[in-house]
RNA sequence: GGAGCGGUAGUUAAGACGGUUAUAACGCCGGCCUGUCACGCCGGAGGCCGAGGGUUCGAGUCCCUUCCGCUCCGCCA
């Protein structure tokens, strides 16, 4: 036997330990716990309670015993002492991190001088009379507290302990108590909540399916929904005239910070409405939820802006209104310029930032990069000194062109000023997100502000480059403005839609529609979208059927449930208000999903995979460690 | 499909231009400790440097491949 065996072997192993101290586990008997471990106070002076919860930290002096226990609402300070509780004390050596116990004891103040203000129950504390070990723990991966730092990694396959953090804990409460302010205010306006399937007919448009192959229908699948769309037009038909669901929806497309395959949407639809009565019905539901849930009230109503407004001042139709840069359309200003690339583009725009010429060379080209990721070529810039213009672009500049920009941009000195030239839609792309990015290195954003508002008049075509077609904005559901309505099947590029958009600091919170509700405007969509009548027949036949059985005027929204809980919780993604997200991969760390499924599986779903995988593809991402 | 960042004790990180035995803090184990609260003090264990291949006398470090996590572009009606 070597050396470092000899040494490990005078180490008592986790496992040694925990088989040890689980001689110490007791049932729970009669005991009934009597409090939380948030909820004590001066007020229970004297009081007999009972506890139960998790060991957060020990501090053993070898005298007294300090014990942190911790549930889901905090942290109580339970003390084991020699002297008042000698058979209670004995044993509580044994305690670690996590390990599950119950107490019976008494409230008392703690000691002059000895309270602690960092804890809400920092007041008092309960002498331990008597104690139960009600389970032992492996010592975590990572220890459950807010200030841990676990990678992301771990933290998802070891979910469990994650949601154990207070921080963690408290989001998913903070969703629940934005889900029950939903519920409460729409029950309280007379909306039904529905549900509907979660197996059901994929769709040709929008986003890639999940498939869920059928057994008793060999060769056919159905669909998981990406949104409840035409079940909720479908339940108007059906004269519920006010529908909302929690419901989930699942998207096969790419994950992001914000977005994951599978996601709730507080989705509603109302009969017999306008674009206005939704939309204030939707501000009263967020002010409902702040109210509720965050104790903030919202002004109501929310401002404003048209699509098009949108793209010209900020770029983007999802404005952050926090911070108050806007682009400028300089195109005319430098339409003869003798610079080309000024001269040449369909649209030049600018974007001023005052008390910007502090910037410094490294942090425009750290910009200029930036910018690249939008399909920018570069970033011209300008920085506004009293005697001169500093800029790599400052000699093609003529006296004329100067004053037009200053006259345009209200230039003054210490100023910096960012160019993009080219076509439209990288341009708003490149300043609108420099916009966005300067607004967060410069600290231009106020804490504690939430700037909603609406985004109206949305295009109701899009161009797709890849399909070679114009494809629905938002869907081929949504009806289009009174004043496009003849023009919307010659000049598709300028028909707007009934649709808007509500949009809370810059992130897209919720959308919806007025939709169509007569066959013949249905098929007149169909056609703009280039599907014949029979194709949009057999693809939607169904639904179009419906139509034309007296289907009521409808329209509704539906909102992002776990975006609106991110901003709620200060969470830089959904993934931090989801019990059990998925990684950008799609996987899910703690489960091991997808995985592979057994031949006999394949077979009784009619099923032979053209290659066969290699059984779970080697990890190390903490799960070789959990596998045992 | 593409771009970028990261992967080193249980955890979080440090490791100049390739050079002895790979550091630190926290955690863990043992001992001491009656007012701590991220307790303190003393001692100790703990590593296939994500994986595979290559270059080299020598690789955590350089090269190639690959896996995993994150951010973003495309995509997401």
């Amino acid at each position: 036997m070597s050396d470092s065996n000899q040494m490990m072997d005078d180490q008592k192993s986790q496992a040694d330990i925990q088989k040890e101290h689980a001689r110490y586990i007791k049932p729970l008997g009669d005991w009934k716990r009597s409090h939380n471990c948030g909820a004590l106070s001066l007020a229970d002076d004297g009081r007999e309670v009972c506890l139960m919860g998790w060991v957060q930290y020990r501090r053993d002096h070898g005298g007294l015993i300090f014990v942190d226990l911790r549930d889901r609402d905090g942290l109580t300070q339970v003390v084991f002492s020699p002297e008042i509780a000698p058979e209670a004390h004995r044993d509580a050596h044994v305690l670690r991190s996590e390990y599950v116990l119950a107490i019976r004891g008494r409230v008392r103040p703690r000691p002059e001088g000895m309270r602690n203000p960092n804890l809400a129950t920092g007041e008092i504390e309960v002498v331990v009379l008597d104690w139960k070990l009600l389970n032992t723990a492996k010592t975590p991966p990572f220890p459950v507290e807010d200030r841990s730092d676990a990678g992301e990694n771990l933290r998802l396959a070891w979910r469990y302990l994650d949601l154990r953090r207070p921080r963690m804990a408290n989001n998913l409460r903070l969703r629940h108590r934005i889900v029950q302010a939903v519920r409460s205010y729409l029950n309280e306006l007379d909306f039904l909540e529905v549900e509907t399937p979660i197996l059901t007919k994929s769709t040709p448009e929008g986003a890639r399916d999940f498939l869920v192959p059928s057994r008793l229908n060999q060769g056919q699948f159905y669909a998981l929904p990406q949104s409840p769309q035409q079940f909720k037009q479908m339940l108007m038909m059906s004269g519920v005239d006010r529908y909302y669901q929690v419901a989930r929806c699942f998207r096969d497309e790419d994950l992001r910070a914000d977005r994951q395959p599978e996601f709730t949407q507080v989705d509603i639809e109302m009969s017999f409405v306008d674009e206005d009565q939704v939309m204030s019905m939707a501000e009263g539901l967020m002010a409902r939820v702040f109210h509720d849930a965050m104790n903030i009230d919202l002004p109501l109503p929310f401002p404003r802006l048209t699509w098009e407004e949108a793209m010209r001042d900020y770029g983007v139709d999802k404005p952050d209104t926090r911070f108050d840069l806007r682009l400028r359309d300089v195109t005319a200003c430098v339409a003869g310029s003798g610079f080309k690339l000024f001269a040449s583009a369909p649209l030049v725009k600018a974007l001023r930032v005052p008390q910007g010429g502090t910037l410094s060379r490294k942090e425009i080209d750290d910009l200029t990069e930036f910018v690249k990721i939008y399909g920018a070529q570069g970033l011209a810039w300008i920085k506004i000194h009293e005697s001169e213009w500093q800029s790599p672009i400052a000699k093609f500049l003529s006296e004329g062109e100067r004053a037009a920009l200053t006259r345009e941009l209200g230039l003054e000195p210490g100023d910096i000023v960012f160019f993009q030239a080219g076509e439209p839609g990288m341009v708003n792309a490149a300043l609108g997100n420099l916009r966005v990015r300067l607004g967060q290195q410069m600290n231009l954003i106020p804490e504690n502000a939430w700037n909603f508002l609406w985004v109206t008049d949305f295009p109701l075509f899009e161009y797709s480059e890849e399909e070679q077609r114009y494809v629905a904005c938002h869907h081929p559901f949504t009806a289009v403005q009174e004043a496009s309505r003849e023009t919307m099947t010659s000049d598709r590029a300028n028909a707007r839609a009934r649709a808007y958009d509500m949009v809370l600091n810059g992130n897209e919170v919720g959308g919806g529609s007025i939709r169509i509700h007569t066959p013949e405007d249905q098929y007149r969509m169909f056609e703009a979208l280039g599907f014949s009548d029979e194709s949009a027949r057999a693809q939607f036949g169904y639904f179009i059927q419906a139509l034309e059985y007296g289907t009521p005027p409808h329209g509704g929204i539906a909102f992002g449930l776990d975006r609106v809980a991110m901003l709620l919780t200060g969470s830089s993604s959904i993934r931090d208000v989801i019990a059990f997200p998925k990684t950008q991969k799609a996987t899910c760390l703690l489960t091991d999903a997808p995985d592979t499924v057994s031949a006999r599986q394949l077979r009784e779903l009619g099923l032979r995979l053209r290659e066969t995988p290699a059984a779970n593809p080697g990890t190390d991402s903490g799960q070789e460690a959990k596998t045992e």
